[in-house]
DNA sequence: CTGTTAGCGCTTTCAC
DNA sequence: GTGAAAGCGCTAACAG
């Protein structure tokens, strides 16, 4: 900087200025700065400011598993949104939870300007640190905020209904869950959540017909097994993502048996994968781009009011119906008619 | 700092000799700033150290597509190996090559160490800042090198030839081939790949039976649609990768058949989802953690040789064979015996 | 063995 | 409108 200060005659105050485009400086002074600045190809160090301000222009992503490819297209999307702020994201991922607390302590070294927390599961004990340094954080449908603490919520609800209408209309009556292993509380949520769209659509809940799985395809695999060995299987099932429904789908397929004929699945993400799948995948979208953006959204919230109690964001999710529904067997054909 | 040197009663610089694990301190001082640190919860600014030695300790990673849940696999392995050596990794994906040059931009301005190019897809100019300014580079597969850039490539060459000896093995002899769309030089050479290993196996190397893809689904789609009108079709295809591979498998769908009775597949990359689709996909794999531990090998390389021109590593594959190939529908029943 | 000090590159008062 | 200078947190050379 000293370098391009004294090839256009000037300090680097000068320079600082033009290039925080401050408008104390002439007109012909500052031409003359950046023709310098572009000529050198002088591209200024962050790491000096961030020294000065504490601030790192970098925001933590804490993701779960970057195999399932949900997350890495929303690791695409955030990025996308942070470049247009000139900011970074440090991705990281938590296979356990345990390597949490490592995380924070990376995040922290970063001196990341926020966190977003995409695995809710996680004691809060984890990141006590990062609040204690008034590190603005945004959990990602934990359903629970805090003093600097927001969280952006997905609105299951509103995709299990729309789905468990979708099967109802197709004749099912019997219609299976199978969940995720996350923190109780969120699990506990979505199966609700389920519960309330089934008898939100007088339908019966048979709490006999939900699993826990696993949020990945080993998970979906075994509670199909085990759903479809019941006296009175389900003739079909909503599952918490759509790995777990490519599992029950896999699943389906080792019994012997065929998607939909056999059972119908909905999954949840709409993973890009999931429609070129056979059969494609009926699923409850959850829109990266909009999620990303609240993210962002309630991380500005956060930071804005960071001795108050965090905000409640919500993101819609969209009911996509593909081939991997249809009329179940045993449905009277008078049911078309409906 | 400051503050833990006064609660320890030292100065500063002793503090920061105790967390570099300097031996010049004795015991019972060390134990006693170990303390206070612990306690303080004090995490040491790694930005003044970059600031002082303009080293970030953050290696950029350039990714074509976020989208192909092998990038997402593949940034996770290469992060659990920079977290050994207490690096991060600044994630940067790039689906249109123009945009490299903001992504070079970035990366300059966060001072990366080095910078791992995953997109091969680009001309020189654009990381020639990167060159300049002398940061070490590692291109994948992209078959050349220069002075401060390493390649490692894959070896496709041994994974076509296994796939090539399998195909024939069933009883194929018409083997088609649906690459990428990436720069000249890398189709060149992996299309010169397959035509070798056809050649090897004595099977006859048709042309006409040669497609471009995408390295996405859609691409793979569509080159099946086009070479299955053909008068005489393949039997069986080799597809740049899995994505490819499974348009390749809905095109046949679309058709009205069934893969492999009508057309045995084999992809490039062995996503864990290729396991789980219907049929699981015979694929060669690229391993993931190898190609991070190359990747590291080759920029430490690179790094320590910026002057010299760079080294080529290489990464083994393997295939993995599951349900996607089998035996032609025309095949005499004799070959079988074989 | 430990303390003092200078300086990394930048921004930002405060003078001029 | 512009320059001079201090200081962000840390490390390494040097002094003690």
């Amino acid at each position: 900087m000293r370098e391009i200060a004294r090839r256009a005659g000037v300090s680097c105050a000068t320079v600082s200025r033009v290039l925080s485009g401050s408008s104390l400086v002439r007109e012909d002074t500052a031409k003359k700065v950046r023709d310098v600045v572009s000529e050198a190809g002088f591209i200024p160090n962050p790491s000096a400011a961030m020294l000065k301000y504490g601030r790192s222009r970098t925001y933590g992503l804490v993701l779960p598993d970057l195999q399932n490819p949900f997350f890495g297209e929303f690791v695409g999307a955030f990025e996308d949104l942070l470049i247009d702020i000139d900011h970074e994201v440090l991705p990281i991922s938590v296979q356990t939870s345990d390597k949490l607390v490592k995380s924070v302590r990376r995040m922290l070294m970063r001196q990341v300007d926020g966190a977003v927390l995409v695995s809710s599961e996680f004691d809060t004990g984890a990141v006590e640190p990062l609040l204690l340094r008034q590190i603005p954080l945004v959990t990602v449908d934990r359903r629970s905020v805090q003093v600097g603490c927001s969280d952006v919520s997905i609105d299951y609800e509103r995709g299990f209904v729309e789905a468990v209408l979708h099967l109802k209309s197709l004749g099912h009556k019997r219609i299976g869950y199978i969940g995720g292993t996350k923190g109780p509380h969120t699990s506990e949520v979505r199966a609700n959540a389920f519960e309330q769209a089934i008898r939100g659509a007088g339908l019966v809940f048979y709490p006999g017909l939900t699993r826990r799985g696993n949020y990945q395809v080993t998970g979906g695999e075994a509670a199909v097994m085990s759903l479809m060995k019941m006296p009175a299987p389900p003739t079909a099932i909503i599952t918490a993502n759509d790995l777990t429904a490519l599992g029950a789908a896999l699943g389906i397929h080792r019994l012997g048996g065929v998607v939909p004929r056999d059972l119908s699945i909905v999954g949840v993400d709409d993973l890009f994968l999931s429609e070129v799948v056979q059969p494609p995948l009926t699923t409850i979208r959850i829109p990266r781009k909009r999620l990303a953006t609240a993210c962002l959204q309630a991380m500005n919230y956060t930071k804005q009011n960071l001795e108050r109690i965090g905000a409640e964001f919500s993101v819609p999710t969209q009911l996509i119906v593909r081939e991997s529904t249809a009329r179940p067997k045993s449905a009277p054909k008078k049911k078309s008619k409906r």
